[in-house]
DNA sequence: GGTAGTAGCCTAGCCCTCCTAGGCAAACGA
DNA sequence: TCGTTTGCCTAGGAGGGCTAGGCTACTACC
């Protein structure tokens, strides 16, 4: 008979579009077996298991969320970037719910090391070039931003913000504009 | 046979402490029931479902939080109030891991509208007094507050701070004198 | 204090997911 | 063309979610 022609890659991306469409709680190995027409237990030759699975689909949202950032980082600094770096992160979480979901999940520190996150955060570090904080009060500022972006972006897709009428993009503009100030203006000790 | 003595309540409960203890993901109707001595069957006439009985720990989670957080608050005012509101949240995420996780489902809006969130929403505004802000600026404000503090709660717990030697306490403290700054001295549009 | 009704638990059983063991066939390199 | 590897298969066990239907302990009311 035929055969399907899986590899670990196109199960990962197929893995990563289901998660999208269908939430990454409901990412299974057999309903990834499914739509490659094939049956759940050959998967086990490709992935380790189901958080291999969920691994796998982590480091791909963690590489493409990197790209997109230093593509809109590209040629900009200080508020510049700032927004820039912001709009991509929210976009791609808002674009990709399930790949922005999966990312969450915790990762042991060899693959985390490994992994684009690294790359993710050198650039988050790189925009406060433009802010000029010298430590620690840049990896404190580095935190700081990156909860601002994480915790906003995952309140609004749980509905966090539903009860005000209030658009979040307004919000969003404005908590951009905060952010800049307090870096523009860090407070000291 | 003699009988359990299971209730809604008690099943929330000891549901709660499960997921403290093994993580959201793990706390199963069945679990639960083994810790009963009973079968799982049983359960569902107590519960509607699975998602019920996360849901319920969500509301319990989120009922106990603004009880610690309303708490924290009595008779502070200004920056005090906000790093007592700040710490009230922080301590509770990381001494109750499960139950904090378990608060991020997704809601319907009814549910959310009678939960504790809406005292939690209340209360968070109220900390606004201290600085003077005004409508559009309090929502947006309310909104970056909530987005700080869940988003490094957050990134904390899933070790998105390890790669940095920093303590993570530093940096919560210098986060909320940032925000506290901001707060006081809200950009302009 | 007997008894009807209901609340609380049971068994049986179905479907789904995860995963292992062992087998066979297609594709490929020598 | 003939192994060897690679990719898929079947079979099956363990465990979670949930339903249907039944029995029993408690409660309330006459």
């Amino acid at each position: 008979m035929a055969r399907a022609g899986v590899t670990v890659d196109r199960l990962t991306l197929a893995a990563a579009e289901l998660a999208d469409e269908v939430g990454v709680e409901n990412v299974t190995v057999a309903a990834l077996a499914r739509h490659f027409g094939v049956k759940d237990a050959s998967l086990y030759f490709h992935l380790k298991n189901a958080r291999d699975l969920r691994v796998r689909i982590a480091l791909l949202a963690l590489a493409e969320l990197a790209d997109r950032v230093a593509a809109a980082l590209a040629g900009r600094a200080g508020k510049d970037a700032l927004v820039a770096f912001a709009n991509a992160y929210r976009d791609y979480a808002r674009q990709h719910p399930g790949r922005y979901a999966a990312m969450q999940i915790d990762l042991d520190p060899e693959t985390a090391m490994a992994s684009a996150g690294v790359r993710h955060a050198e650039m988050t570090r790189a925009i406060l070039r433009g802010y000029r904080l010298a430590e620690p009060d840049q990896t404190d500022a580095v935190r700081m931003m990156h909860s601002t972006f994480h915790g906003f972006v995952s309140l609004e897709k749980t509905g966090g913000f539903r009860h005000t009428p209030r658009t979040t993009d307004d919000s969003w503009t404005r908590t951009l504009d905060a952010l800049d100030a307090v870096l523009s203006n860090w407070p000291s000790r």
